[in-house]
DNA sequence: ATCGTAATGTAACTTTTGCTACAGATCGCT
DNA sequence: AGCGATCTGTAGCAAAAGTTACATTACGAT
């Protein structure tokens, strides 16, 4: 069970040993929650298989995606829920079939201290966050929606251009409404940018995507 | 001049002499430009004294205010840029007569790797950030300007309840422009909430601004 | 004391986005 | 084939925030 996290963590044999008593491995199914806000965090979270979905719930009640976890990566908000003794800040839910190896909080503060892997891993994490939302952040007051859909539908197309989500799924990733990604679709297709059917978007003219709201509308 | 910093990193004897070995201190006056967007880091800052200020440009030409770094923080993309070896991805000026610690990169790494003492603050202050932009995102999807201004204010009153900034700073700071900050402020003030003179405002009504929108507008 | 500069106050207008309310389309299931 | 559920498309109105433009007020320096 254990190999598996081998390849992010790089340990030494002792590292490996307690890791090896410690660690246990979680199993969630499709709609599952893994976490409610305001739990109590028991430990590091390590995507294994399968994909896990962080999201907050605005006062209007609509939920907004803040990120996903694939295999390979851990939750920064559980990391730093345990170095700084808060309460998790937000909700969690597995988004497909998800194997997730726990690693407890002590173990993994005792790993911290010895093992050089693991700091690496931690930190490279909180600052790859840290980027990512500071980016987020500048987006959302410089751009439009228009914009940031753009490069959101570019961000995470497929080989083939396709981004295989619901209009409601991508309103939720820009904090929107289905509404407005529904007027915004209308431009890009009347532009003949994208093509869209029924929980997927096609990418047609990526060049042109990519410069919308620099040239024209 | 590196005993300045011990109380924030809690050094070894050994970690000590290193230190004393490798730190600059250097000095920057009023409105002094610290780091380019763009450049390269020579290693982690540390602010014993004044105040630092990090800010971006929207491509529109406004600047947006992302922290401060007061004496005894770290600047926290610098640290990011040495960790994963980046450039630094906004602007910093002094925004008083400052002094930095600069603890190169080199040194710094070697540090963190043996002084559990610099390893807690790294990760302590990297934490730190993250909650912070994400409790900035989650606000601005969630809430309108109006109440982004009040509990900015109610945030960085001093003793006295006074804001010492001008409109033009607040803007850049919640990402708006100064007209939008005068509109907002007429209605605090219609409300009694709040009274302005140039360059400070002062909080009249602490409640009654912390419960702004639940109730009336 | 005066003059220039920076900060604030106001107002009308435009754009963007959110909200409400349907209509039509597509899919899976029985 | 029929039916319900989910997803998409559209339209109109309302609210929020940005834009432009200018008047007024405080401060500081000479």
């Amino acid at each position: 069970m254990a190999e598996t996290l081998e390849p992010f963590l790089d340990l030494s044999a002792q590292g490996r040993a307690l890791l090896a008593q410690g660690v246990q491995v979680k199993r969630f199914t499709r709609p599952g929650t893994v976490i409610h806000k305001g739990q109590q965090v028991s430990g590091a979270y390590l995507v294994t298989h399968g994909r896990l979905r962080v999201y907050t719930y605005s006062p209007q009640g609509t939920e907004a995606t803040l990120y996903f976890i694939r295999p390979g990566e851990t939750c920064v908000l559980a990391l730093n829920c345990l170095f700084n003794d808060l309460l998790y800040p937000a909700w969690v839910e597995a988004d497909a079939d998800t194997r997730v190896a726990v690693i407890p909080g002590a173990l993994y503060r005792r790993l911290f201290e010895t093992e050089a892997g693991v700091r690496d891993m931690t930190v490279k994490t909180l600052s790859t966050l840290v980027f990512r939302l500071m980016d987020e952040l500048e987006q959302i007051h410089s751009c439009n929606l228009d914009q940031r859909l753009a490069r959101f539908l570019l961000h995470h197309a497929d080989s083939e251009g396709k981004v295989r989500m619901t209009q409601q799924q991508l309103s939720s990733h820009l904090g929107t409404t289905r509404e407005g990604i529904a007027r915004l679709m209308r431009g890009f297709i009347a532009e003949g940018c994208v093509s869209t059917a029924r929980g997927v978007v096609t990418i047609r003219d990526a060049e042109q995507l990519a410069g919308w709201g620099d040239i024209s509308r």
